[in-house]
DNA sequence: GCCGTTTTCGGCCCGACTGTTTTCAGTCG
């Protein structure tokens, strides 16, 4: 198989930036709009995109057509397109920069472009200071200090989106302290953060009462609040100290809260699809509510309503990206058994002080015993990894000593003996098979040797699946958000094999790993592989993790029933080995 | 550029907000 020159996130990259040079140009804004959502509807992809191309199956995806058929193509075989290398001769190269500016689209940056030859967020700024901004028609003074700012933010802020384990403790202190508030009804956050994105920008929230000003000055007056960047009758917007978070929080009556929360929570691409099948039954669905084409207004009480008028199944937050849940929705396709928090009995992949954690084996014990969790399953690094402290084989036998020691003083509670065992170049693992046979969980990763390539990767993971005593792959792609890449490799044949071979897949909830991802669980579950959601803990403030692996595996489908560490810990144990015998 | 029990043309989600205007264009979510 030949690797293609460009995989699925670099062509919808290309695809957004030809929206964005079709709209410097002045295009029909539909036509700009099939373009982002061809972007979108890649970028959700659970297919091969390359073997898609090869058997010419692209215009099976909605809302890709012939011409974007072909385009796709061009770029996925010879990895350029000459449409795209045409358009973007026809603009400087900075313009796009000036795109991203806030409040920037394409008219006022063409008019930039055309009236003052500004071509860079560079020159946007020198043109600004010297009051050659305000004189165009359509800007003026406060555009002028408006972009400065924007450049400002711009600068600080590029492309840093924050992870949600970090910004979701913030939210929920914000969440308590509005719903203490008197008067308030219903709080609940929106955006990104309701729907479990991997990173959030800024953080809507919503709450209801009959009066909006002590909620708003709840939130204007909160510990952490750097800045107080705006506050009216129904909206506050403030700066959080920590993580230089911007938070914005709507107050409405309690009776259009249903509409709102729906509205604010997005995605973007789900609302746009809903609205099209909306009109097609005759609805006008909006921010401020469902109206008929009479102009009356339908009764909303929740969120299920709106589906349930559409004559759909109810679609959870983390699913509405329109990346499929819309037409299984419509078909009663929909997984009516997502995996929940409270469906999980044990906490899978941690660390003691034994090797790189910060905690000793009882206390990570008695702080997973205070969550609920029945069991909680302790994977020291192997020998191969010596920067976290790797167990020598001999060591294990004194750890499984103390695990014993430990799971006698704390009745109703159970550590499991097992190994985070480095995956060594060749896919050998790193102790012998007469070590790990006796171990009740064998979680297999890489932790040394990213640099190889997508053929040898993919191989090297092949070949540990090979070895029977291997349970689980931990964290498989190695991505840390913002950090580093995921090492290249051929997801498709290393799902495959797991199923084939009855291997499980981590969902690490580490928050700046979230791996497998989402779309990458959708693709396991697809293919029949079960899964395990881990915290990766490696001190007992790690284990609340385990709520972003949830996230990440509904996000990717997963129903309970796929997910291994939904049973007791005599089950678990017993279904990891039965996968490896089938 | 896509799409079709309104099918090969003429539609394509909707409304608020802002700053600029003097009735509205552009941007955003």
């Amino acid at each position: 198989m030949n690797p293609s020159p460009l995989d699925k996130n670099a062509v919808a990259k290309v695809l957004r930036e030809i929206s964005l040079l079709l709209q410097l140009k002045g295009e029909n804004a539909f036509k700009v709009r099939a373009y982002d959502t061809a972007a979108d509807r890649l970028l959700g992809l659970t297919q091969d995109l390359g073997a898609l191309v090869r058997e010419g199956r692209l215009q099976e995806l909605p809302g890709i057509g012939q011409g974007l058929a072909e385009k796709i193509s061009e770029l996925v075989t010879t990895g350029k397109l000459g449409f795209h290398e045409e358009l973007k001769a026809a603009f400087p190269a900075g313009l796009l920069e000036i795109l991203q500016l806030p409040d920037m689209g394409p008219k006022k940056a063409m008019a930039l472009w055309k009236e003052l030859k500004v071509g860079s967020v560079a020159e946007l700024e020198q043109a600004c200071r010297e009051g050659r901004v305000r004189e165009l028609k359509g800007f003026g003074a406060k555009s002028e200090a408006k972009i400065l700012e924007g450049i400002a933010l711009h600068g600080r802020a590029q492309g840093k989106r924050k992870l949600l384990g970090d910004v979701l403790p913030t939210v929920e202190s914000l969440l308590a302290r509005l719903q203490a508030v008197p008067g308030v009804v219903r709080v609940s956050p929106a955006g990104s953060v309701r729907r479990r994105a991997e990173t959030v920008g800024d953080v809507d929230l919503l709450a209801s009462a009959p009066e909006a000003g002590p909620a708003l000055d709840a939130l204007a007056n909160a510990p952490g609040v750097a800045v107080l960047i705006g506050k009216g009758e129904s909206k506050c917007s403030v700066r959080m100290v920590e993580a230089d978070l911007q938070v914005d929080l709507r107050v409405l009556p309690d009776e259009d809260f249903a509409t709102a929360l729906h509205h604010f929570t997005g995605s973007k691409a789900h609302h746009v699809r809903l609205r099209g099948l909306g009109q097609d039954k005759g609805f006008k669905i909006s921010e401020w509510g469902v109206h008929r084409a009479d102009g009356t207004k339908v009764l909303i009480r929740d969120e299920a309503d709106i589906y349930r008028l559409l004559g759909m199944q109810y679609v959870p937050p983390e699913l509405r990206e329109d990346s499929g849940e819309i037409e299984a929705a419509l078909e009663g396709r929909l997984p009516e058994d997502l995996l929940e928090l409270e469906d999980v009995r044990g906490v899978v992949h941690s660390h003691s002080t034994w090797s790189d954690g910060k905690h000793s084996l009882e206390q990570m014990a008695r702080a997973a015993k205070e969550l609920g969790l029945q069991y909680l399953t302790v994977t020291e690094h192997s020998q191969a990894a010596v920067y976290a402290g790797g167990l020598k084989e001999d060591d294990l036998k004194r750890q499984w000593e103390e695990i014993d020691r430990v799971n006698e003083a704390i009745p109703g509670f159970r550590l499991l003996k097992g190994i985070e065992v480095d995956i060594l170049e060749s896919g050998a693992l790193d102790y012998r098979d007469s070590v790990l046979e006796q171990l009740e969980v064998v979680i297999g990763s890489i932790h040394v040797r990213h640099n190889l390539n997508e053929e040898q990767m993919t191989q090297r993971l092949l070949n540990a699946m090979d070895n029977p005593c291997l349970n689980i792959i931990g964290h498989p792609t190695g991505r840390l958000i913002h950090e580093r890449d995921p090492y290249p490799l051929r997801m498709e044949a290393v799902l495959d094999r797991a199923a084939e071979r009855g291997v499980v897949m981590e969902v690490n909830g580490k928050p700046a790993r979230l791996d497998l991802k989402a779309e990458h669980v959708r693709m396991a579950v697809q293919r029949g592989v079960k899964l395990v959601v881990s915290a990766d803990a490696h001190k007992v403030e790690d284990l609340p993790h385990l709520i972003f692996a949830v996230a990440t595996a509904r996000k990717g489908w997963a129903r309970k029933g796929e997910v291994l560490n939904t049973l007791p810990a005599d089950k678990f144990i017993r279904a990891l080995k039965a996968q490896r015998a089938r």
